[in-house]
Formats: structure tokens, C-alpha cells, sequence
DNA sequence: GGTGCGACGTATCGAGCCGATACATCGGCG
DNA sequence: CGCCGATGTATCGGCTCGATACGTCGCACC
């Protein structure tokens, strides 16, 4: 419920409720939507694609696009939402779920808070910072439990990966306050700013990890 | 060159370096070095160790890894370096390609820091500082192309990306000047601390990145 | 005025990874 | 004594990645 592909989903249905589009297009905005790096490539992209068109949530457009220059049309596929695939997107913007609490889910979700609305915010900042939280418990036990056995490097990478996720903490603590001071947020016409840059944001840097704390497939 | 493959490979023949393990206990230790989270499933673990194994690195013990018990004997199957797959090890410490700065690799590249001769490492680190540094720039890029055109949430989240990258750069500054003023490191028995901890790091926590900046398949 | 190059654009293939799952044995606990 | 959870090895389907193929367009350079 919650693998790479759902990610690719709710952010190709949401960049298709912004405009149609066509794949070389979708991918280019992807990027800045699944963080610049990490974009994913054509092999992932175009099966992708046929599988959300298999299930009716995606359709191909008639629509030459730009209108003006019917002489020079390439074979560009351009893609739509349908209705069923507009309410789909609407459905996965508002249900929420601990999958969203992802690394990677959760940069998605945030590209589209715009849409979302301000109690599904809060509860996805919520969720997101619990999650971090487990992960500090995890990794402050561990550095306890053997401070002394582990390698000078290995400890160095542990107390910036630490330190790395209070921080983060530390920023969804603001976020989340902002979002209480927010009066109340319409559910799909946000009053913060204009809606998502119809141009597309080159994105951030992502901090990247240095390594997580707990994921301990291995209990003890 | 740098797929997910060979950071495994380079983890898997460094692991085994220290002692003969089976596939379980493999797993478990990974987890400590690759980042407790991305852990690597058994499907990708057993492959993996029969293509080693093919290759010729690793090869099956007979020794019952702990001798004491000749009854109790379970099916696990223990794996040791062969002579080919020390030298293997060896060269892959030495030779520290652009690929050794990526994401997944720096932190199992670290791990092994021990291992590793000082000039090496210090190659290492500034490879890293560099590679960050090249983000940072086009993240500012592009925040300065479209400061206004971004929606808030996306903003927040390129600013705390920004700010993550140049903590963690200045962070490899540190381990960088510690580095220099290092007498001068024995190729294999580095001064520093203890050889690295026999027995498993839970390992940290992975401050998780924030939105990359700038992977750019797409060129601009 | 051709020709080469880089952007745009769609698409597939092989190799490999992940999550779930199947099996099996062991130690302990009620 | 039966059940559960840890230890162990292993595979399968679905998906992803990176490389690559193929093709068009515009235009800069000589």
C-alpha cells in the first residue's frame, strides 16, 4: 500500500490535476516533486503510465496541447484525468494513512498540501514527526547500549544522523504551528499562497540521510 | 559501476573480512552498516551471495562457526573470503571512484573507514564535500529562478533541504580537518581507534533527505 | 546548404531489488 | 504438550533502474 508506486501514483494524478501532460513533461516535474534527485526513469515512468491508463484514471487527451501549431504535432501522447481518476486523487490527498509518514511519501504529500486539507496537514506533520520520534528512541538505545564497542567513524555518523533528525523534528514543530494559527483551511482551495507554480519548481537539496536510525528487521 | 549491487558487495565482502557469518547474521549486521533502515531483504541477500559465491569472493565454511556444538547443528550455511575475494575487498577500499560519493555508498564507505588508508579517506570525504556542494548550488539556482512562482509548502521544504546539505558539509569539514592533522595512517591498521567493533553497531539515524537537488536527467 | 548536435519524445530490455511468503527447527512458557 | 517467537534458508511476482534504441525538430557552424 505504500511502495514506490503509490508515491508515483499520488504525484502523477496530482500533476495531472494541475494540466494535462505528456510523459517526457510529467517526468521533468516529477523530479521537482519527488525531489530532484531521485526522478525516476522512462522505464519506470511509461509502464506506469499504461497501468494507470489500464485502470481508468488516466486517459489520453485529444487536445493537440498548444493549441496553436496543429502542422508540427510530434507524436506526443498528452495525458488527462478522467473523472473517476480526479476522484481518485482526491480520495488518496485526503486518506492520509502511516504510509505517509514515508520518507519519500511524505515530500509528496507536502507538494500537494495546497490541495489538502488543513486537519489532513496537521495530521500528516503529526504523523510524520511520531515517526521520527520512534526512529531517535531507536538509535539513542542503540548508542547506548554500545557506546564504547562501535568505531570512532560509525559513532561520528550516528551523532550527525541523530542530531539530523532533531532538527527535522525541530521544523515540523514549526510547520505544525503555523498550521494551528492558520484560520481554517478550505479543503481544496487553501488561502496560504497562489496554488502549486503552474511552472515547474526545479526543487531542493535533499539534506540525505546519513544513515537511519531503526528500521531492525533484526528485533533485539 | 555504483548500483545498489556493488554497495552491497563492498558491505558483504567487508563484513566477512571480520568473520565467517551465515546469511542471517549477515543481515543483520548490514543493517548496521547500510543504515538500520533500507536494510536489505532476503530477497536480495541470498542472490546476492550465490552471485559472490559464483565470482569466486566468497565460498561456503565447513568450520561449524562455533565450534563448541556439534550436535545442535542447524542447516546455516557459513560463508568466508576466499584469498580472491580479500583482494577483491582490498581494492574496492583502495579504489574510491565518484561512485564512493553517492548517497548509499559514503555511509558504507565510512564504515569501513578503519580499513581504509588516510589519503584514501581524506579522497573520500572531500569527493562527498563536492558532490553536496554541486546541490547546494543548483538548488540556489533554482530557488533564485522562481523565489515567487513556488507554493509555500515547497518553499519550506527546499529551505530545509538547503540548510540540511550545509550542515552536512560542514560537518565533513570537521571529519576532514581531523583527518589532516592524523599523524599519518598505516594503509590497513588505521591509529585512530580500536579496529572496528567486532560485535554489531545498531548504527544511526538517517537525518533523511529533504528533496534532492539536483539529479537533472533533465538538463535544465 | 548540408550536416551534425543536442533537445525533445516514446518505448523496451535485462538485471536486480523489495515485500510477502513458505518451510523448518529450536527454546521456552504456561 | 501445544503454541509462539526467534532463528534460518529460500523463492516468487511485481516493480524499478540504467542503458539503449529509435525518431523528429531546430539551429549553429563552417
Amino acid at each position: 500500500m505504500a511502495s514506490r508506486s503509490d508515491v508515483l501514483e499520488l504525484a502523477v494524478l496530482g500533476l495531472l490535476h494541475e494540466a494535462p501532460m505528456h510523459g517526457y513533461e510529467l517526468r521533468k516535474r516529477l523530479g521537482a516533486v519527488l525531489g530532484p534527485f531521485r526522478a525516476l526513469s522512462y522505464g519506470t515512468l511509461y509502464p506506469s503510465l499504461r497501468r494507470l491508463s489500464e485502470r481508468g484514471w488516466i486517459a489520453e487527451s485529444d487536445r493537440p496541447d498548444d493549441t496553436a501549431r496543429p502542422a508540427s504535432r510530434r507524436a506526443r501522447i498528452v495525458y488527462e484525468l478522467t473523472a473517476a481518476g480526479t476522484e481518485r486523487f482526491e480520495h488518496l490527498v485526503r486518506d492520509a494513512g502511516p504510509a505517509s509518514w514515508d520518507d519519500d511519501s511524505f515530500d509528496v504529500r507536502l507538494a500537494f498540501f495546497s490541495r489538502t486539507a488543513v486537519e489532513v496537514r496537521i495530521r500528516i506533520l503529526e504523523g510524520r514527526r511520531s515517526r521520527l520520534e520512534e526512529r531517535l528512541e531507536q538509535v539513542s538505545n542503540a548508542l547506548a547500549r554500545n557506546r564504547e564497542r562501535v568505531d570512532r567513524y560509525t559513532l561520528e555518523l550516528q551523532r550527525h544522523g541523530l542530531e539530523s533528525v532533531q532538527r527535522e523534528v525541530r521544523w515540523l514543530n514549526e510547520l505544525i504551528s503555523a498550521e494551528r494559527d492558520r484560520p481554517a483551511g478550505p479543503a481544496t482551495a487553501p488561502p496560504a499562497t497562489p496554488p502549486p507554480a503552474p511552472s515547474s519548481p526545479p526543487s531542493p537539496p535533499r539534506p540525505r540521510p546519513t544513515t537511519a536510525p531503526a528500521d531492525p528487521t533484526s528485533p533485539t
